[in-house]
DNA sequence: CCCCTAGGTTGACAGGTTTCGAAGCAGACG
DNA sequence: CGTCTGCTTCGAAACCTGTCAACCTAGGGG
């Protein structure tokens, strides 16, 4: 039931936004993607995977950081997960969270400011 | 009522998220710019206005491009508005928006992948 | 085999969003 | 001045979100 929202191709995703009117189909994608960034916890919770050491974080790292409960830091990387925008990884008794770069890129790249046409 | 949510200094805006763990100030007017991008007609009116000839667009052009009424437009156009993305300028009988350009490449920039560290 | 810990899932509820129709406001034009 | 058009604001209905408490699952030790 968690629909994980295909991800079109990689490619959709890349022509900046100022360059040419994004279409409907790609809107919805990054429209997604962006909504997911759009919540000051979840932000850091990238923030803290994309820049630990070794590209890493384990969750009973990241939930100490929050006046949250378990519960509501587990929705938040769920929402990241069907974002595509980390993967998770069990390993043992601790779950393990890597920031998906490729996508994070493609995010920048469609608000990057063409150069000066 | 309509809080300019006050958009800190550009600065705050620019350390690559991958790099340094975003501080919770920081993330919360992030996160209210990501989440303003976090829906495809907002996004597709973004991307209309920036990309426009002259860098500029009325009003009158962006609303027959979606099956929603002049109010949800407007209300579209208002929250990308208070995000700080667009900026609007009546002229004469139409309104014209244009691209909050430095806005955007910050939000870029917050996204864009350390080079490789 | 039993229990303990680390995380995830479910259910529920307050609060916020999207959308519309109706009304209001600002210029243009006769 | 009166009215028309373009856009915004107001008010309300349907829906989606963030959060917690309670419960469930997976793995590691006694």
């Amino acid at each position: 039931m968690s629909k994980q929202l295909t991800v079109l191709e990689p490619e959709v995703c890349c022509a900046p936004l100022a360059t040419a009117a994004v279409p409907a189909e790609a809107a919805v994608d990054l429209a997604a993607a962006f909504k997911a960034l759009g919540d000051p916890v979840r932000l850091q919770l990238l923030s803290m995977i994309a820049s630990a050491d070794g590209g890493e974080a384990c969750v009973c790292d990241l939930t100490p950081a929050f006046d949250l409960t378990g519960p509501t830091i587990s929705h938040h990387l769920k929402v990241l997960r069907e974002a595509g925008l980390v993967e998770s990884d069990r390993r043992g008794t601790w779950v393990w969270y890597r920031a998906n770069r490729p996508r994070m890129a493609s995010l920048s790249a469609v608000l990057d400011i063409a150069p000066a046409a």
